[in-house]
DNA sequence: CGCCCTCATGGAAACGATTCCATCATGTTT
DNA sequence: AAACATGATGGAATCGTTTCCATGAGGGCG
């Protein structure tokens, strides 16, 4: 393992200074023959720049922190995904984290960016305040992504949009004849239920606050959740799922408890994953942009220029989302009264 | 956004020199009172060492470079969900990057490493053997996950014990009196392939090539795949997938060409994913232990000292895999005779 | 009492790049 | 032809840290 070839090792192979053969790589002005000598000796010695040398002397790491809270479910997967793409195609590198949704967790990923010099993050927040706080202070250009934090809204973010795809998906299940509509709701989705209220509202249902619960984020609680809800409220004929887990959560509790989809109970989830497809029946689903979400909220860091970002509340950009159905919704029927379990 | 508080800033408010300040804060020796005057100037102004001024001293990143061909395949996110687990614990940042399987693209990406001064890397390599030649030649620590790359028998690698899992599988098959079986292989599995004619030698059984095919690592590949074995070859009895994502393309491809799931063909498919408990009937599966593949690789990397790895063959680490038995395996009988589509 | 060893401490070099600034050569204008 | 503008070029400072080395003080032992 020999040292590294450094800028001065081209600067003598071509017989020019260091400050010309920083030049002429990074588009300044030089002479032609000169910038040809000094182009051939880079390539003859495989020269690479030093990301450390370069980043350090500009006093910013032009990589782009990723803050998701779990990598392994497949919204954040490809969220991430869309990032990755964006920031290849711009060459910047990637450092990621995971948050677990955990305020604590989040703060340290933070303070290791911080460390490594990042000024450029990408994040879905856990939805707590503090841990930001020290990050905006240091002058950090922040995009959220599919999620938003309270209190910072000067902080530009890149969302679905929920309001909108909740009002199809409820409108679509109360034109099917259904009343009593559940919504399954996650961490960091107040949007979600509020839509979900405005549009029972809006259409001149009441709204029932038993049929609105909640699971954290994980297997065990989200499953609590849906089973909780089928057995508390057996009237109940449709349910919404606010995201993949809770979906998934809702399918196994259904079958759990022997209710038929969609002949007992109508689902609906919010997200797209391959296996809705390979549901039995295929769920119906209202699909965010998830890989787009993450492709916009890197270009748009990428684009903010460093030390922006304070000043002007920033309205999020909102990407539509797509009600795809599938075989997972029937029409409404009065139950609950014929099932006991 | 004011200037960042460096180590010079922190020696002044102490009231001694960088040095000492250094040292302080890297656990060398001090006097306790001095010790207690910086680490309190420290506190106080919030100091964070930059990770650049270090690494570039250092000559070494610290990072861990992290290169899987798909984050948005559950397998790989399970993967990178256990190298970011490590390297949190160990404080160490992770870059990661996207290969899509493509060589190029690979080469891209360790090139650009190479560039950030990364100098550990876990990848689950494309295949090819080029991209690798500058890696190692930089003197770049690699810690192989999932899979092997041919040629680099001195890279220590962390996989499944592919071997054990598939014969486990063919014999269960065999045990339940199937015959002929399938084997639908992916892109860098020439180990299940081989474990899996092996099994079937040892077995006794005549292995016929035309039951063996493979498919590209995209939906359309896996499908046309998955799809064009089961109508060219009636006759067969049970399948085995060799990923999630060809496991999701026999699924759909059987019921597709309205083949039952046992009871017309078998189904065992190596990887496990939530969805699998919610197919129906739920899928039997090989589970490889996809999140420990990623926290041994990440632990392997990060207790191999730079410029350590050349050197005598490192045998590849097996993790063992387990055969979850839920529902998608029946007796194997005849049928193709019976059947003509 | 003196010498040496140990230990704390700070100055300064080094890492690899960028960039300001001075220098020098060439070409242009009056 | 002289003065000036323009452009190429290299030296040196700089970014923030670690680490080598020198210095000085203090304590133990001969």
């Amino acid at each position: 393992m020999r040292a590294r070839t450094t800028i001065k090792d081209v600067a003598e192979a071509a017989g020019v200074g260091v400050a010309t053969v920083s030049r002429v790589l990074s588009g300044g002005s030089a002479s032609p023959q000169t910038r040809e000598r000094v182009l051939a000796a880079a390539a003859q010695l495989d020269y690479r720049p030093s990301a450390l040398g370069r980043n350090l002397r500009r006093q910013r790491t032009g990589g782009i922190g990723l803050l998701v809270p779990d990598i392994t479910d497949p919204f954040y997967a490809r969220v991430a995904d869309g990032v990755l793409a964006c920031a290849r195609a711009a060459g910047e590198p990637v450092i990621m984290g995971a948050t677990g949704d955990d305020p604590e967790s989040e703060s340290e990923v933070i303070g290791m960016l911080l460390e490594q010099g990042v000024d450029r993050v990408v994040a879905v927040p856990s939805g707590a305040t503090e841990p930001w706080a020290p990050a905006v202070r240091a002058g950090l250009t922040v995009v959220f992504a599919a999620r938003h934090a309270v209190g910072f809204d000067d902080i530009p973010a890149v969302m679905a949009d929920e309001r909108s795809g909740i009002r199809t998906a409820v409108e679509y299940l109360v034109g099917l004849g259904h009343r009593r509509i559940a919504h399954l709701g996650g961490h960091g989705q107040g949007q979600r239920t509020a839509a979900f209220r405005d549009t029972l509202t809006a259409l001149g249902l009441p709204v029932d606050e038993e049929l609105i619960v909640f699971g954290r984020p994980a297997r065990d609680s989200a499953y609590a959740a849906a089973s909780g809800l089928f057995q508390n409220r057996p009237d109940l004929t449709a349910v919404i799922a606010g995201s993949n887990l809770l979906g998934e959560a809702a399918v196994l509790a259904a079958h759990e408890l022997d209710l038929r989809v969609p002949r007992d109970v109508s689902l609906i989830m919010f997200d797209d994953v391959p296996w809705a497809e390979l549901c039995a029946p295929p769920l119906t689903v209202i699909a965010p942009p998830a890989r787009d979400i993450g492709y916009r909220a890197a270009e748009l860091v990428l684009r903010t220029p460093p030390g922006r970002g304070r000043g002007g509340r920033s309205r999020p950009v909102k990407m539509p989302t797509e009600l795809i159905v599938r075989g997972s919704c029937g029409p409404g029927r009065q139950r609950g009264a014929t099932r006991r379990s």
